[in-house]
DNA sequence: TAAAAGTATGCAATCGGTTTCAGTTGTTAA
DNA sequence: TTAACAACTGAAACCGATTGCATACTTTTA
């Protein structure tokens, strides 16, 4: 428990004022060379470390960056935080992490949290339950920027990150309406935010756009956890017709399904064709391998980070708008394949 | 951008010295609770939020802990970091999370990074490549406390979570012995880190307790990836004579390494058993089901968040040993039942 | 040669809580 | 009635780095 070495330690061991140490330490150009040099090694070798607090509390900046998730234990968030950490580590930023387990109350906390511990900036992906904005008007009103990426909501000093999840929403099911489905159900998560509620326009323009009948009682809304795979896959089962093709608005709950259609006798895709989103590991494990959307998760975290950055250090012309969308794309595969799978299958058969 | 209430704002406003509006904030019994009443009142009233830098800087603690992984986008990792937030969003701890994808380099980093942001306590699985604990040294002799989990290493003053992983592979292996395998692969990681050192032990006892002989050759490393997996199944397929099972390190790996075997015509388990480590949901996916290892990923990390508060705050008798062993079983599913998925099998064929 | 400009350094105030020590008031025991 | 004590409250030092302003010394310019 050795006590610490401050740039008042350096200054007496040198006969310096802390100003110049301080000076040196920074790099300030009013600071001779060599006497830089001098304080440089007499830090190194005495050990000296900077008070971030000090530094923090005088310079009313933290060098640190909040971030709250629904989970932390998702496919795509653990990718778009190793993306995040890996640009904050590269400019020095530190990253505060929490998450709010889909609840309004933790998001709440976390962002009083955040904000206590004065971070420079706030990324944020929201809650299933989130209504409203307001627990992050501090933030704006204090001129801390908020970023919200993936699950996105609408605020005029906020830039958000997303896909084009309509796009996607629609490319998906065009294909599968080219695979010849013509009765497609819509499995997806909480209307409220932005990704379910873009994919289900997807999933509606494509149907109208090729003149199939869009019903409501053709979408299934839930948690989209493995367990809610499953139900969702009782429903189908008892829908009367069946139908021909399901579009999950997300990997694990897709691949529950599908495998308890298949435990239920269906044939994945002649009996029905199916098609995920995210491009999890599981979408390639699963059999027949799924079809999905390729979500860019580490792309996204590093966009993100660097907006902004970009954004506290008061550079805004780089900011091309308020929305900044990112390629996203089908990835197609036997889940789908209606015609080539039974083509392949046949062979082995006979 | 407005300005920031303190206390002296308070003090000024409700004609008392910012001493005592400091003690009734922290709930000083040395202030009369109507003072106190009024001061929380006008606190909150005018928007006052403590200031964590002045009052670290002068209480010379920063409740935050850091954390060193080596990679976020892992299914293990992500649910140990989001147990630790739970428990450290509870006590009133931030978290500063940091990957050092596996290189010394960046873990000395890192820690550095850490330790100048003045962490209460440092949680950390090790790299790949970490060989030495120097980089954890001056946290050490300054009475910071360091706890390794799930990747740990052997140092007298630091406490180790993890996992009886010699138990755990001697399990899968005599399992596999016991449903017929008498010549059996184990795939592995950098033999460095604990957990592969003891897995391969375990997987070697159990081998030569039920007098089958060990050969390096039926070792095989590597970075246990999806890639990783591919290439051991063609390692695999060029054994002669082909082995009869398969103990994977990691999920991952087995489930890739899985997939290959049966591209290639080998009959999973008829031909080859397997079992893989860690309960990813990609073995309850893959088809067969894979036989695991269930990893208590949230509960270490639970663990590993509550045993650090502990040593934080010096109360270190609560503190059973230097090393806490978690349980963890083997999950049997259709990927090593030899016996059984063959009976339930033929009536299928039939 | 004096004035102006440039270079290098230091003084002292500042950021905003926390804490030591001392002081005031009111109460109780002797 | 006075000493002893409890219950509050406050003044001022402190944590360690940063920075506006002043100062001392050199060098250049007129």
């Amino acid at each position: 428990m050795e006590k610490d070495i401050t740039i008042y330690d350096i200054a007496r061991e040198l006969d310096l004022s802390p100003t110049t140490i301080s000076r040196a330490l920074n790099d300030h150009p009013a600071v001779n060379q060599k006497t830089k040099q001098r304080i440089s090694e007499a830090a190194a070798q005495m050990g000296y470390r900077s008070n971030l607090f000090a530094s923090n509390l005088r310079k009313q900046r933290t060098n640190t960056i909040g971030l709250i998730v629904p989970r932390l234990d998702s496919p795509f968030h653990s990718s778009a935080i190793a993306g995040m950490e890996k640009i904050a580590n590269e400019e020095g930023y530190n990253l505060i992490i929490s998450q709010s387990l889909e609840t309004v109350q933790k998001e709440i906390a976390n962002a009083k949290t955040m904000f206590d511990s004065r971070v420079d900036g706030l990324l944020v992906s929201l809650s299933f339950e989130t209504e409203n904005l307001d627990h992050f008007e501090r933030f704006i009103s204090k001129g801390i920027p908020v970023i919200f990426y993936d699950r996105v909501a609408e605020h005029k000093d906020c830039t958000s990150i997303v896909i084009d999840n309509l796009q996607a929403a629609y490319k998906a099911t065009s294909h599968l309406i080219e695979q010849g489905c013509s009765n497609i159900v819509h499995i997806t998560g909480n209307l409220k935010r932005n990704v379910y509620a873009d994919r289900l326009k997807g999933y509606k323009y494509a149907l109208i756009d090729h003149n199939l009948p869009f019903t409501e009682c053709n979408v299934l809304t839930g948690q989209m956890t493995e367990e809610a795979g499953r139900q969702a896959a009782e429903q189908i089962l008892a829908m009367d017709p069946l139908p021909d093709g399901i579009f999950v608005s997300n990997d694990t709950c897709a691949v529950s399904c599908l495998k308890t259609l298949k435990q239920a006798g269906i044939s994945i895709p002649r009996d029905m064709a199916i098609i995920g989103f995210n491009n999890d590991l599981t979408s390639r494990v699963v059999e027949p391998n799924l079809t999905t959307i390729n979500y860019p998760g580490q792309e996204m975290g590093e966009v993100a980070l660097k907006v902004l950055l970009m954004q506290i250090n008061g550079s805004t012309e780089g900011i091309p708008s308020n929305t900044i969308n990112l390629r996203s794309d089908l990835i197609i595969r036997e889940s789908s394949l209606r015609g080539k799978v039974l083509a392949k299958k046949k062979p082995l058969l006979l």
